[in-house]
DNA sequence: ATCTATAATGATAGCGCTTACAGTCCGGTC
DNA sequence: GACCGGACTGTAAGCGCTATCATTATAGAT
């Protein structure tokens, strides 16, 4: 702001070298005599120069700025995949800037437009499971941002996308989370998840269905309903299952999407008088910072998104091109009891 | 990736004109033929071309990216500031690239250096109140950082700093919270805050003590207590407060920080069987999305951060040196009762 | 004393744009 | 028919670096 910006040449000139040579010691290479090192570092600490990032990219074809196309921050799922991922970057030496999920979505603006014309080193895209004739229309704008820089994918990736990635096997979480209610003794398990989703072998429904034959229990679709992932959506979805059954039917169990929805399921079972863990267990996902302190505190899967984050951006910049799977683990609390005969 | 990068040279000759040409139709510049124009446009579109910014902001000397430095995105309340931040900046065409607060805290690398190599088109920075010797620290470094860049404030800033700023009114919105108790019959109102802060009229202490005055109650300095910002240090806190007073003297009444030490003294309270609110009083700040989840439903401040987020954007963007104060209101849910005699 | 390898440094050509500035055309004007 | 102002379009000079050569100095080898 206040001066004039200094480049390569004033220190050029001030410390009696050409520009190469400045150059030189700003890159540290090492066929720089000492004292010349000395001299014109010292006129750099002097006046303070920093070279500038932008002439650097023009050249070197490298812009050390990494990119991250997510659903919504406020999500703090999200949020923890951001920090992992933006940590990892800082420490490479990357910058990481955030761009809205409406960039694959819509036509709002130009998704490809503002991404390519930054010059990113390169992407990450958190994909969640989406309605088939979305999906397809998301591969096809992340095959278009392939061409201008690499994409490294992180979430629910389906199985039939070939890009690097850091996935999760929600299908094996699925699984177990219903192996881990039967061992409860439930039988009548619900399941509050997303849109119904393509046939991917890693979604949420193979597993639901997977652990409810591995405890030879019948698929009844009156347990699966459906939502976006709000605690209110969670609460509708809720009553209105309940509303649709008799009370001897109504499931002990519940697995919810995420634990925003867990919360609303928790709120809304409040509100019908049903206690929770007595006579409805709730599981959520994400162990979310404030599941300890929900009424009872919730049972949830811990993703471990700082760790995905993190990994993602180590792919990214290595260029590896491998997919690897994310870790979790389930966290008891206590929104889960043994049902109750 | 795929093809070369193709640039305005490839446009000009495909097109059969001269690169200042491309560039004029790609900046739309009135005159240009609309023959040409088409021509040009055609042949942009067919080659999918997309000039480079980079390039571009070697000449132009505006990279249409700014920054935000925030202490913890974890925190949703940071999420929405930065959230209302990128959409404002996106809105206006520009990308929004995340800092952490260590770039002005620690020496673990240059905090200058990296922001002022990118050449950013400008810088928010979101300020808590720091302890005194910590404070003056960041504030040289944000006079450091404003030589390079444009330098807008979010958040708690004193109200001697300099700055462009939308601030808080943290002073004002105490006094509006300590009525408010006292309006339901509370006399022993803690104050679980963050560190004693400096001598700024804006702080909170100064707005907790005006408001004991307003009421005409003691300030009992046992009632006040330092933490820093989690539930855990709130939990504690409160315990400590509990522990170290006879029952009788108990507050009925407290005051957090922000939701997150809000949540960790009804964990507290809880433990200790202490019923919120028919025997304590909660009140959080930041109106987090989980507030109306908790048992009971957390009263809580909404500050609209989001709003703030966008405002600080503008400010940033127009180059208006001006210090705004951000709106805030009262959102009373269940965790504040008339007390009991 | 001449030659040659080596280390240090300088000169310079881009990178892909923007932006003066300098044409070139063309229909009026006088 | 020479002249002129617009409307377009082209030429070329940067922007601040990196990277490739070319050049110079130094010193050891012959």
């Amino acid at each position: 702001m206040s001066s004039e910006n200094i480049t390569i040449y004033d220190i050029a000139s001030d410390a009696g070298v050409s520009i190469a040579t400045v150059s030189r010691v700003l890159r540290g290479e090492s066929n720089v005599s000492e004292a010349t090192r000395k001299k014109v570092q010292e006129v750099i600490d002097r006046r303070n120069y920093r070279p500038s990032s932008i002439a650097r990219g023009m050249t070197s074809k490298t812009t050390y700025s990494l990119g991250i196309i997510l659903p919504k921050l406020l999500n703090p799922h999200y949020a923890m995949i951001f920090t992992g991922a933006q940590e990892e970057a800082r420490k490479l030496g990357y910058t990481m800037s955030l761009f809205p999920w409406s960039s694959l979505d819509t036509r709002e603006y130009d998704p490809a437009a503002m991404l390519a014309e930054r010059r990113l080193d390169g992407l990450i895209v958190c994909v969640e499971y989406l309605p088939p004739d979305h999906d397809e229309q998301v591969l096809t704008s992340l095959q278009d941002l392939r061409q201008y820089m690499p994409v490294v994918l992180i979430g629910c990736v389906p199985a039939s996308y070939d890009f690097p990635a850091v996935a999760n096997n929600s299908a094996a979480m699925m699984r177990e989370i219903v192996k881990y209610l039967t061992s409860l003794g439930h039988e009548r398990i619900a399941f509050i998840g997303g849109v119904e989703e393509d046939q991917d072998p890693l979604r949420r429904d193979v597993g639901y269905e997977n652990g409810l034959r591995d405890a030879r229990l019948p698929y009844i679709a009156s347990y699966r309903a459906y939502c976006r992932g709000t605690p209110g959506d969670g609460a509708a979805a809720l009553k209105e299952m309940l509303t649709s059954l008799k009370p001897e039917y109504w499931p002990t169990a519940v697995i919810a999407l995420n634990d925003l929805v867990a919360m609303g399921c928790m709120a809304a079972a409040r509100e019908k008088g049903i206690a929770v863990p007595e006579q409805l267990s709730v599981i959520g996902c994400d162990n979310l910072f404030c599941t300890p302190y929900l009424v009872p505190p919730l049972t949830s899967i811990n993703t471990h998104q700082q760790q995905a984050g993190a990994r993602a951006v180590q792919l990214l910049v290595s260029g590896e091109n491998k997919r690897e799977t994310a870790d979790w683990e389930l966290v008891e609390r206590g929104s889960c009891a043994r049902v109750r005969k």
